[in-house]
Order: structure tokens, then sequence, then C-alpha cells
DNA sequence: GAAATGTTTGCAATAGTGTTGCACGCAGCC
DNA sequence: GGCTGCGTGCAACACTATTGCAAACATTTC
């Protein structure tokens, strides 16, 4: 599945392949953890925040990448795997947010469980995130 | 434990009882759902914001209440048990977040699970909230 | 090729949340 | 009284998220 070309991600999702697309999904996937907007500024300082900005809107919208909403404040994205639809409880997993160094991990071998909600409750998606310290980081 | 005083809570917590946060505590207790800092101040508007804010942290950090982070982009707040310490995997439990209302709910009979991260993830605590439609909501 | 259309990108500006610095007021204490 | 510590209010700021508009570019149609 990480063979994959960015351009043939973006087909998939029925996106339109652009240069800049392209060049963020190769960084999306080169990284090992999840990306926040500030950190595609910071590594595309050629090109403009509304842009990147509307790149990973448009992925998320599209089902390329999934949101994850840590304590660091600002939104974090990471690619889904490729038959992922981000929907509760199929096609979740648990995030570890660490607190020093302030990188997310996705853990899609780790999937959330099936919650027994009170009737009508319809769950839809979710967001899960432990915090704590990584391997990198001294405790 | 809901028949503490807003002055018994404060002080169990050690957290200096003065007006402004008895009302805050009890303006919490009256709400089923967890509130944001907007809530707040919208509901206290003759008070300051950055009141309002230094109180949530201040309770925040004796323990008195939680956070959580939902898709509302917007921290929100809820009171925690009486002998809670909100640490992972003991004093966590769910959270529903209806995308309609943006109401966020508690619900401290579902706890989280504990999750088998690789050696050397260190987890402390966690913000899990499920995302969906709740039942005052049309679907 | 030129005109028309739609999409992507860049720039500017703005809203909203979170956060800090500083000064004032008030209580308790010497 | 004067000192100290804490809570509160005001102002200002940083940063993230978001939108409007115009230029650039690609695609289609004539």
């Amino acid at each position: 599945m990480t063979s994959q070309t960015p351009e043939q991600r973006l087909q998939t999702r029925n996106i339109q392949p652009t240069a800049m697309r392209m060049l963020v999904v190769d960084f999306l996937v080169q990284h090992k953890a999840a990306v926040s907007l500030s950190d595609l500024e910071e590594h595309f300082s050629h090109s403009d925040r509304t842009t990147l900005y509307r790149t990973l809107k448009t992925f998320q919208e599209k089902g390329l990448v999934h949101q994850i909403h840590d304590e660091s404040g600002s939104a974090k994205y990471a690619l889904c795997a490729e038959d992922c639809n981000c929907s509760y409880p199929d096609d979740m997993h648990v995030h570890f947010y660490c607190s020093s160094c302030e990188n997310t991990f996705c853990f899609p071998n780790l999937p959330i469980p099936q919650f027994d909600f009170p009737e009508h409750f319809e769950a839809s998606h979710g967001n899960f995130v432990i915090t704590g310290i990584c391997p990198s980081c001294p405790a």
C-alpha cells in the first residue's frame, strides 16, 4: 500500500493531481508523525499558507487524510490507509501525542473499541488521542 | 457526590473559594454538557474573559475539571468526579460530541480500555471523543 | 487560435481562541 | 499604617483557522 505513487493516491480519491498536491502527499508519506499546517508552511516556505490549508481541507474531504486533534492546540493530519473511510467504529485507530516533542503518531493496528452509548446516540467518527512521552524523549 | 456544594468542591481541591469561582462551579454543575470559555463569557457577560480563562485553568490544574478537545475547535471543560485525577488508563472516559448542536457529553461509565502501545510509550492521560448526532437532534 | 469556463493558487484581510503583562483592589498579617 | 499575596479587569498580542477576491492556469468549445 505504501508502494502507491503520490499521483496514484490522489487519483484513487478523485483529487486532481497538481504539482503542489503531489508534493504535499509526498511530504505526508515521508513523515512518520502527523503533520500540522505549520509544519507544511515551514517546509514549503515558498508556497502560500492558504494553498496548503485548502490542500489539506480537500484531502480531508476526499478521505485521503484524517484530522487529529491533540493537545498541541493545532489540528494535525495523517494519511489514511488505502481502503479507509475513517468512520466509527470500523476504520478508527488510536493516536499517541508526545507532550515533549509534540509529535503525534498513528497506531493503525490499535483499533478503538465499540462503546455502548445510550439509545439514539448515532456515532459517525471520532478522535482518540493518548498523551504521554514517546520513546525518543527522555522521561 | 453531586450533593457537594460549590464551596465544598473548591475546598476539596484546595482552591480558594471566591464568589466568582463558586458561580462558575455552579454553572458547570448545572450544565449536562461540557462548557467552553465562550459559553462562560456569554453567561457571565458582566465578567471578564481573562478571569474566566484563568478560573478554568486553575480548576484544571487542581483537578476539578478536565479539558476536552472536540471538533468544535475550542476546548471544553467538564467537572471531574470527586475522586478522579484524570490519568490514563484508570480515570478516563469517553465523550460524545454532537456535530449538530455542538454539545459535548461525558460518559463516565464508559471507561476507555488499555491500549498496547509499543515499548517505551509512557501514557499519562488522553482525549477520547466520538462524534455524531445526539438524541436531541434530528438525524 | 480565441473565447468561455472551471479549478487552483496567491495575497490580503478578518474572526476567534488562547495567552501574557500590568495595574488596581482587597484581604490578611506584621 | 505599610507590606504581601492573591484575584480580578483591561489592554494587547500571538497564533490558528477561515474567507473574499483576483491572477494564473488548464480544459473545453467554438
